[in-house]
RNA sequence: GGAGAGGUCGCAUAGCGGUCGAGUGCGGUAGUCUUGAAAACUACUAAGAGCGCAAGCUCUUCGCGAGUUCGAAUCUCGCCCUCUCCGCCA
């Protein structure tokens, strides 16, 4: 959500970056439109309840006359009116402000697609293999590490097993990235899986992901990632200047309808309804120059995990119109998948000023007495099944097994994934 | 799921139709005193919104919503949440 000054201000450049983001910029006008009518039956309203107020106050302590109950009685009615009237607008008003999209930064790239994405920073030396370098579900299939034929079978699209050594993988992998986020201070948290409309809306997954989001028969969402709550977690609460940056580090599955994936990504593990991820979430003081330096901050976690894994990726500044709502800024790491010959995301790092605080209600009280929305921030640490398929990929051998990446063989208790002998 | 109790200002409490946007204690901030600190004392101590250049004025908020009343933190109804006991259960 946008401060409505803010918007009765910059009305023009807001409806060029909505536009440059992709999203429908009508919306500005409607929302003036609705704040213009909410003040003026504001104005009203009050005015009458001012009247009503003062009508009462002076009958204080006695037996109201006839007349006295008469007049009230008037106000009453009046205000019965009226008072729908304005409650109707302002529900109008929040349901439009809780729809208009948070420009980007000033030096995210204006583009349509994802094909303007820019870019940012490569690492690591695409390797040459000796031998046709298979896909991650070739070779679990020869290894036995995944089972989607029975799971779809018994649980739908994009179902699937994990098998022997590549649970023990996940573990790992898992494992690894929580402890080297609590290394970096973050607070490890597991976190609530299914959430109230609030959180959904307050993140700013809701309106615009209401389609990718599962929901019980109680209306509780399953959340499409522990951003979620985790960023929700200090709603409607006020902190201090010296509680922030607050850092979160988030282990919990993941639940995606992937609605407008049909037919994308549907061999193996790497597009699925259900994985688990390890996220990092951030809050810090309202400046954006600060925001920016965590943002890049986080960034630089997400790379250490691939380093470590010596895995080859590259990372993207996002341009405009391959943006949610919310962001400001966004990077993509992308992962080189041998088998598939290509980069593919594995994490999604961004920032949001006080798009989701002010949505969310957390704020806090700043050095200098004021009150301010905290600036919140969320990155990937490991998704899987996903980043196991990285690994699977790149650690590939010619006899068709699988080395176990050199830092997590502590974890694993082995280095080689090889076929199970009957 | 059944029975009971309760949700008030950061925390703890008072409040039982107008004098309550709300008392008291703790906490917090500033000051007095002190070499400094503690103690004591004094003052201040919610947020959101509208109008206004400003000073300021006004409205809303005592879990949420509806109702009764000239007037509701206080009465009525519905919902949500918390706690205790029972049942069920990983």
């Amino acid at each position: 959500m946008l401060d409505i000054k803010y918007i009765r201000e910059h009305a023009d450049t807001l409806k060029q970056a909505i536009t440059d983001k992709q999203f429908n910029p009508a919306i500005v006008d409607e929302v003036l439109r609705v704040d213009t009518q909410r003040r003026e039956l504001l104005q009203k309203v009050e005015d009458l309840r001012s009247q009503a107020n003062k009508h009462a106050d002076s009958i204080k302590g006695r037996k109201p006359t006839a007349d006295e109950i008469e007049i009230g009685k008037k106000f009453k009615q009046v205000l019965q009116d009226v008072e729908p009237q304005l409650k109707q607008v302002e529900e109008t008003y929040k349901d439009l402000m809780f729809q208009v999209p948070n420009p980007a930064a000033h030096d995210v790239p204006i583009g349509k697609d994802e094909k303007e994405n820019i870019v940012h920073k490569m690492w690591g030396e695409i390797p040459h293999y000796s031998f046709e370098p298979k896909t991650h579900d070739q070779l679990a299939e020869t290894l036995d590490l995944i089972d989607t034929k029975r799971a779809v079978r018994i649980a739908g699209s994009r179902a699937y097993f994990l098998k022997n050594d590549l649970v023990l993988l996940e573990q790992a992998v898992l494992q690894y990235a929580l402890k080297m986020m609590i290394g970096h201070g973050f607070t490890p948290m597991t976190v609530p899986w299914m959430v109230n409309d609030d959180a959904m809306w307050g993140t700013g997954y809701f309106p615009w992901g209401i389609q990718d989001h599962y929901q019980t028969q109680d209306g509780q969402k399953l959340i499409g990632t522990a951003e979620v709550s985790l960023t929700a977690y200090l709603k409607d609460e006020t902190l201090n200047e010296k509680d922030l940056p607050v850092k979160m580090v988030g282990i919990s599955p993941c639940f995606r309808r992937e609605v407008g994936s049909y037919g994308k990504d549907t061999k193996g593990v790497f597009r699925v309804h259900q994985f688990t991820k390890v996220e990092q979430v951030v809050y810090t003081v309202a400046d954006e120059d600060l925001t920016r330096t965590m943002h890049d901050k986080m960034l630089t976690y997400a790379e250490d995990l691939l380093q470590a894994l010596r895995i080859p990726y590259r990372v993207l500044l996002m341009c405009t119109g391959d943006m949610g709502a919310g962001q400001r800024r966004k990077y993509d790491v992308e992962a080189w998948f041998p088998g598939q010959k290509t980069y593919r995301e594995t994490h999604s790092d961004s920032y949001f000023n006080d798009f989701q605080a002010r949505r969310l209600n957390i704020r806090y009280r700043a050095k200098d007495g004021t009150l301010k929305y905290v600036y919140t921030l969320n990155n990937t640490v490991a998704a899987s099944p996903r980043i196991c398929a990285a690994i699977i990929e790149n650690y590939q051998q010619e006899d068709g097994s699988i080395a176990v990446p050199e830092i997590l063989r502590p974890f694993m208790g082995k280095d080689r994934i090889v076929p199970l002998v009957k």
